[in-house]
RNA sequence: CGCGGGGUAGAGCAGUCUGGUAGCUCGUCGGGCUCAUAACCCGGAGGCCGUUGGUUCAAAUCCUUCCCCCGCAACCA
């Protein structure tokens, strides 16, 4: 295919928060973008990878005043770290987009002035509670008890000037390109949860601008203004290439866009299905082809937190099994619609039983026996057998296979095709039994065809295994000393060629792991990993400083839950009788439906805050409060060790 | 009745649309082989296909009852 023919295709992963290191849940997506570009550019395609940071918000702002350094500096570090980590992964990206590069904020400005004088953003008053020494909004549900949830001062109603896009006026074009567009969201069965709970029920405009932090790109015309994520981050997407509101756009956004496909975590696929295609549909641009929002990588049982310290990161598993059999893993592990996991047995696992097993010593031992038997010769005199013609035909048939994969985004099941052929090829040694060929001095023509069938065979499998792990692909192609190397050498068996010799030594591509010696190693290791657990990640928010008046205020009790069950109509909810002495018996209701069974709380000593003002949670009244504390990784209740009778004060 | 996904061997999954002997990978047990990285190849054991009832000659598959898990939404005084 000439350069000018070949046909474009733009691939973008979400742009990452920088508001820490990434670890290898978050490094995911970007292996598993750059698997696709590097197939699509195999096939062919002239192929744009961009990946990038998403760089402002209050978030990043608070991070870098910890630290006493600017915001810009801040993220500057984090980008080159998160950065340094896409690189580590042998990640193949064009173009590295920051949101704080000056293109990409003069277009926002421009975007959001264009969007503003054509009407679709309109000012208004975010309406709210305000709270003055915490300079917070909060929504009437979220105060406690009409107070600050922060401070527990008194709040007063208050409007804050904002800027809000109207979604609601391009609703039904984009319901209809939905539904037009089947192969639009995938996997397809997010394409309800979009339409039935968002788009149907009709759509609230969107607050774009905020008042309430400066680390943003300013509104130009109003400049107490910066424009909230939305609008900031998802035109990355368009402003890399050189998007101009005027319409003025350069080369490369004229070729690229609309983007082929756009690879991002399920959490944001709302963000990328509606908000950005309304975005567009505004500013009269096409919409991306695809959003494939991918599945999470867990580990053991569940999601992968900093705070919950069982965080893996890509430069650990790295340093232990190398880039390529890190790619391998995620890649292969991650099914196409479900969360994956990660764990270290997994991982060792995986390398010893597909890597060094399957992969590496088919090589080894094809090889070995070409230096053997034949100098290293590859020689190929063509005396077949019945027998052969399953290997060929399979091999065949994995190269549609895997395109047929690939082009659903289907990389685990493309993977699994290619080691199907490392699988049957293995097999075929047995077959055929090669040692035994070798004894006799007359079958030496089909002994060398026997050959040169399995090094075809490991050719065609690390041909299709450059996108995936291109490292070791390239390694095994070297020791075949072949050139053939290109997907459009896979339309004919046989086109590997003749008559020069492999490498003499085959290195040891990957090396069995001992998994009980491993993990021996990583336990030593793990102190480290706990250190990090026992500081908390973020420092609480500190709260103003109160007086004793203010702490006697609060009427704290001992109180005995006597009956419990589950709210009717919250999943979340659990509605408590408890005893307070005196005979009073009250109801409350707490968020605790996730950790507690109505049965486990029958008959547990708590503490109430009994003067808190009552209120109805979903239609239940609730008169109080029962104290808990937790974390991520659960909730405890505020109890006590003597039985201290019902009433008694706490103070 | 908020929306959606799922429950298949010890683990992880396919099969369900279009009914016809329940399959794959790992693990486990046994056998084979000796070219190879204790690798490779073959075979066995291990399943009431979540539950109830139905349709059918025939149900993992279609219809139905209920139970459980997981997302999203709501909610977390």
């Amino acid at each position: 295919m000439c350069e000018q023919c070949k046909k474009p295709y733009y691939i973008t992963t979400a742009i990452a928060y920088t508001s820490g290191k990434p670890h290898i849940g978050n490094t995911y997506e970007i292996v598993l973008t750059d698997a696709i570009a590097r197939y699509k550019r195999a096939q062919g395609y002239d192929v744009f990878f961009q990946t990038g940071t998403d760089e402002h918000g209050v978030k990043i702002e608070e991070k870098a005043k910890e630290a006493g350094i600017t915001p810009k500096e801040y993220v500057d570090g984090v980008a080159k770290t998160i950065k340094e980590n896409f690189d580590l992964m042998n990640t193949s990206y064009d173009y590295f987009v920051r949101t704080t590069d000056d293109y990409h904020e003069a277009q926002v400005q421009k975007i959001f002035k264009k969007l503003y004088e054509q009407g679709d953003i309109y000012k208004s008053t975010y309406e709210g509670m305000y709270c003055t020494p915490c300079e917070s909004f909060w929504t009437e549900s979220q105060l406690v008890d009409g107070k600050c949830p922060d401070c527990g001062r008194e709040v007063k109603k208050a409007s804050e000037e904002a800027y809000f896009f109207k979604m609601q006026k391009y609703a039904d074009r984009l319901i209809q390109h939905i539904e037009e567009h089947p192969e639009f969201i995938q996997p397809e069965s997010r394409k309800n949860e979009m339409l039935n709970n968002f788009l149907k029920p009709g759509l609230q405009d969107l607050c774009v601008s905020r008042t309430s932090f400066k680390w943003g790109i300013p509104v130009d015309f109003d400049p107490k203004h910066v424009v909230y994520v939305w609008i900031d981050a998802l035109s990355n997407y368009i402003t890399s290439l050189g998007f101009d509101a005027d319409g003025n756009h350069k080369e490369a956004y004229r070729k690229y866009w609309p983007a082929d496909v756009h690879i991002i975590g399920k959490d944001i696929l709302r963000f990328h299905t509606i908000y950005w295609p309304i975005m567009l549909m505004a500013l009269n641009e096409p919409l991306p082809k695809q959003v494939f929002g991918h599945p999470w990588l867990l580990v053991g049982n569940g999601k992968m937190s900093k705070s919950k310290g069982n965080a893996i990161y890509a430069e650990d598993l790295v340093r232990h099994f190398g880039v390529d059999a890190v790619r391998y893993f995620v890649l292969h592990e991650m099914p196409f619609a479900q969360d994956g996991v990660i764990t270290w047995d997994l991982i060792v696992e995986r390398i010893n039983s597909d890597l060094a097993n399957i992969l590496g010593n088919l090589v080894s031992r094809t090889l070995s026996m070409v230096n053997k038997y034949q100098g290293g010769q590859i020689i190929n005199p063509n005396v077949c057998e019945p027998i052969d013609q399953e290997l060929k035909d399979l091999a065949l048939e994995t190269v549609r296979k895997t395109e047929a994969h690939m082009n659903e985004l289907k990389v685990g099941e493309a993977i699994d095709d290619i080691f199907a052929l490392l699988r049957r090829s293995n097999k075929y040694i047995d077959e055929t039994q090669p040692w035994v060929l070798g004894k006799d001095e007359t079958k030496k023509d089909r002994l060398a065809t026997v050959l040169y069938h399995l090094m075809e065979s490991i050719r065609y499998a690390a041909v299709l295994l450059q996108s995936f792990m291109p490292e070791s692909a390239a390694a095994i192609l070297a020791e075949l000393k072949t050139e053939q190397t290109t997907l459009s050498t896979l339309e004919e068996f046989g086109q590997l060629e003749c008559d020069h010799c492999v490498c003499e030594k085959p290195q040891i591509l990957f090396a069995r792991i001992d998994a009980e010696a491993f993990m021996k190693k990583l336990e030593q290791e793990q102190p480290k990993q706990e250190e990090v657990k026992q500081k908390p990640e973020k420092e609480a928010v500190k709260k103003a400083e109160i007086t004793f008046d203010d702490f006697a205020k609060i009427e704290l009790k001992i109180g005995t839950v006597i009956e419990c069950e589950k709210h009717p109509k919250a999943d979340r909810l659990l509605v408590e009788k408890i005893d307070l002495g005196n005979g009073d018996v009250r109801q409350i209701v707490s968020g605790i439906a996730g950790h507690f069974t109505p049965e486990e709380m029958v008959g547990q000593k708590v503490v109430v805050v009994t003067n808190l003002k009552s209120t109805k949670l979903r239609g239940v009244l609730s008169e109080g409060m029962i104290l808990c504390a937790g974390d991520e990784d659960g909730l405890d209740l505020v109890t006590i060790k003597k039985a201290l009778g019902n009433g008694t004060i706490v103070s």
